[in-house]
DNA sequence: AGCACGCCGACT
DNA sequence: GTCGGCGTGCTC
């Protein structure tokens, strides 16, 4: 007997385990580990994952798999194994884990019909009422109705399925569509080299376009996709169209295979020359990917030290050896430019997924992958999941990026999952820099991690001068502008000499803070050190961490100011100032409201290019990886919007923006200027960012996190909670931390419960436990368990329980647990 | 999660 | 009696 164990698709925890089926006899050769497949559950039809096979079963009565789905499975018993991790890693479904890694087309979604019984008699139908036999000749008459027409006659319809003269029967509805869908491309032509040659003379001598058209097709007499011609010629789909119309060229629209990129033309290029120490990060890199064992490296590299160069290259020796590499990049930066350099040095080895793509395009580049067409596989967070077999290479570039972390289910961070995947594949992790996260940091200054440095910029262009502006000066000398006298200064002299600008405004979240605006403090708790968070709607304080609450002070409590208020400012009120403090200025805002329009992004991006705009203005997502030849001057509004957001990484973020900033401002010829308005210049994030003072900023944020046992100290688990009405969320609160104190490991911290930074979302209260423990694979283990069984504990249906990971350790832990398990068998078999 | 079963009140 | 509302428990 062969038995296939099954994950099915119902993302609850009650069936989230294996179930046995058999398989019927056809099926015995299709059916592989990874497999999708759809079986019957309970008096359903589901899709599901083989996860494994058996020769016995332990349940009674087994029932057969209907279908294997895919001729190809789609995932790999790798892939399946790591789904187990994270559904017990993250606490989610391991329905939902597998399916986080295949493409949306996998899923499928179901359709139910009620159908006339196969097996009918007529004395049956003699028990209807007239009613129900006209329903039933409807029915007969059509073949079926959908489940959607059922609900609306749900009491009839049920008696037709009591009576037995009508069935229901589930399709699984594959997104066939998606998947085969073929693209609509217009092709243009023109054939008749006399005709053309007859056309150019009598067009006017102002059409020029139109000429140069005529003229491409004279010496390239084939046909071309307009997309294609277009990018080569730099020119629009009207001066195409215009010479359509005149009967001098032909086009049509026809179908073929999808393909992104197709029409765009990739220079190959080749590998540029290595400065001495780029060329020794290749070879620190190369040696583990050679020596085919599983390696992390940091490679902590200045902005502009070519890190990208020497990704290509050792990428390069992993294809050299037969294997594969998957590039992770952060969404903003998988800019078309990025794109390029892969595709130009690998052609068509490379496959590109990223948010862009549709639900067809994403599956093909996919299926690539899974065949093996291509050896590299480049894209955001989703992309760690690439299904190849013989990985050499994993890089995570900018690997500090929030980005990396999913906010859904299964909420894991990418970095965690490349971890494990490297192991697996005796793979070489690569994690790129020029300001990781202050836990990888930690890993590579105590040798987990190798560290490669990159010191010097390429071009040797020095780094910009930064100057700190104290805002709470400006106000002294009576400036109450959102404009220091500094940068008002650099400004006007920036826009004399035609260059240009960058304003960033680092708004995160919806926290609003409460600042002294003579003396630059902000209200802090006094058990945490972490900002107080303004809550207009009772006028009060509030620490997010600890649930510490106070009124709203009317004076500041360090100076006795009255000038005392919080913050928070929009973009929009910085355009306006702009605007009115320098008539004329052409201003290009980037935020969510100027931004969300499909394709908005790259165009607002490439009109600052073009110099359409003096200034950009925008938050983060214009600090990244961005280079304008003519920008000169970067300017941060108030560096202390972030930095007192109540977040244990609000100093790391704000080192990391600022470092990413100063990277933006004189690339090129003109040296840069960087101006950065704060409240508290003091503040080492601040200070240490300005003076380029990397390694002091780190040591200095490690003993911090130390102090007050943060990651990469400890590890982390949020528990947020929601629920509609505020009195019972508070009851419930208190009931789950009472049930984990009782439960958990005693060493664990228990911090809360306390508001999030969003008190309220969408009429639903929400409360949020913070639970730090040592990175112990007994105490994790033992943690887990407990919150597994809170989420039974409370069968409220309007109890929401959700809960994430700050840090995963997927490898060290388990291999703490593997070898004291082993202690323990030693133990056991020395008695 | 879905879906059936089963218990109970309202109605023909 | 029958219909339909809703709580309970299971799905290889």
């Amino acid at each position: 007997m062969r038995v296939a164990e099954v994950i099915v698709d119902v993302p609850t925890h009650d069936t989230d385990r294996p179930f046995d089926y058999l398989i019927p006899a056809e099926l015995q050769e299709e059916i592989h580990i990874g497999s999708r497949v759809q079986v019957p559950f309970g008096h359903r039809k589901v899709i599901g994952y083989c996860i494994g096979f058996k020769t016995t079963s332990s349940s009674i009565r087994l029932k057969s798999i209907y279908d294997v789905m895919d001729l190809v499975p789609p995932l790999t018993p790798e892939l399946v194994e790591l789904g187990k991790v994270m559904a017990d890693e993250y606490l989610c479904p391991t329905i939902t884990a597998l399916q986080s890694m295949v493409p949306a087309v996998f899923k499928g979604s179901y359709q139910k019909v009620i159908h006339p019984s196969s097996e009918m008699s007529e004395n049956i139908f003699s028990l209807l009422n007239p009613a129900e036999q006209q329903l039933f000749k409807i029915l007969a008459a059509r073949g079926e109705y959908t489940w959607e027409e059922a609900c609306k006659i749900p009491n009839m319809t049920r008696r037709l399925l009591r009576k037995l003269v009508a069935e229901k029967r589930i399709f699984v509805t594959e997104r066939i569509e998606d998947r085969i869908t073929k693209q609509k491309v217009t092709w243009v032509w023109g054939k008749d080299i006399h005709k053309l040659k007859a056309a150019l003379s009598s067009l006017s001598a102002r059409a020029i376009r139109q000429k140069e058209v005529l003229q491409y097709f004279i010496d390239h007499p084939d046909e071309i996709e307009l997309p294609k011609l277009l990018a080569r010629l730099q020119t629009t789909r009207s001066t195409v169209k215009k010479l359509v119309e005149q009967g001098w060229l032909y086009w049509e629209e026809r179908e073929q295979y999808r393909d992104p990129y197709k029409n765009r033309q990739f220079e190959q290029t080749t590998p540029l020359p290595l400065t001495p120490e780029q060329q020794q990060a290749l070879a620190g890199i190369s040696k583990p990917i050679i020596e085919e064992k599983f390696h992390t490296i940091l490679l902590h590299g200045v902005t502009g030290s070519g890190k990208t160069e020497v990704y290509l290259q050792t990428i390069e020796e992993v294809l050299r050896q037969g294997r594969e590499a998957i590039v992770l990049v952060p969404e903003i930066s998988l800019t078309p430019q990025m794109v390029q350099r892969f595709k130009g040095r690998f052609g068509e080895r490379v496959a590109v997924l990223h948010s862009r793509l549709s639900n067809g395009e994403r599956y093909d580049e996919w299926r690539k992958i899974r065949r093996g067409e291509v050896q590299v596989a480049i894209g955001a967070r989703s992309a760690i999941f690439a299904p190849f077999q013989h990985i050499g290479l994993i890089i995570i570039d900018e690997e500090h990026e929030t980005s990396y972390k999913q906010e859904e289910n299964p909420k894991y961070h990418a970095r965690d999952i490349a971890l494990w995947r490297a192991q697996a594949h005796h793979a070489t992790l690569v994690l790129g820099s020029a300001t990781p996260a202050v836990e990888s940091y930690y890993h590579a200054r105590t040798g987990e991690y190798e560290w490669i440095q990159l010191k010097e910029r390429v071009h040797g262009r020095p780094f910009p001068q930064v100057q700190v502006v104290d805002m709470r000066e400006e106000l002294r000398l009576g400036n109450r502008s959102m404009f220091s006298g500094a940068l008002t200064g650099s400004l006007i002299e920036c826009m004399k000499r035609g260059e240009q600008a960058v304003l960033f405004l680092n708004r995160r979240g919806f926290a609003t803070f409460v600042m002294c605006r003579e003396c630059g403090e902000t209200i802090t708790c006094p058990h945490c050190d972490i900002s107080l968070t303004y809550h207009q709607t009772n006028q009060t304080v509030r620490c997010h961490y600890c649930g510490y609450a106070e009124g709203l002070p009317q004076i500041c409590p360090h100076c006795q100011s009255k000038h005392i208020r919080h913050f928070g400012t929009g973009t929009q009120r910085v355009e306006a100032e702009l605007k009115r403090q320098f008539p004329g200025i052409q201003v290009i805002r980037m935020d969510v409201d100027t931004t969300s329009r499909k394709g908005a992004h790259e165009k607002l991006l490439s009109q600052f290019r073009e110099g359409k705009a003096q200034v950009l203005l925008g938050t983060q997502m214009i600090a990244k990886g961005l280079d304008f030849p003519k920008v000169t001057l970067v300017g941060v509004i108030a560096a202390d919007t972030m930095l007192h957001l109540p977040d244990f990484r609000a100093a790391e973020r704000t080192f990391q923006l600022l470092m990413q900033v100063g990277g933006r401002a004189g690339r090129h010829e003109q040296p840069g200027k960087v101006v950065i308005q704060t409240y508290s210049p003091e503040h080492y994030s601040i200070r240490l960012a300005a003076s380029y003072q990397t390694e002091t900023f780190y040591h200095q944020e490690c003993l911090i996190r130390k102090r007050h046992s943060y990651p990469p100290f400890c590890r982390l688990f949020t528990i947020l909670l929601s629920y509609p009405d505020r009195l019972g969320l508070m009851k419930y609160g208190q009931e789950i931390v009472q049930f984990i104190r009782n439960h958990a490991p005693t060493n664990c911290q228990l911090l809360g419960p306390v508001p999030p930074t969003i008190p309220r979302l969408k009429d639903r209260y929400r409360l949020q436990v913070l639970i730090k423990f040592q990175a112990d694979p007994i105490v994790t283990a033992r943690l887990k368990q407990t919150l597994h069984k809170l989420r039974n504990l409370f069968d409220d249906k309007e109890l929401r329980i959700s809960m994430s990971r700050e840090m995963v350790d997927l490898i060290s832990d388990r291999k703490v647990l593997m070898r004291e398990q082993s202690e323990e068998i030693e133990i056991l078999s020395k008695h």
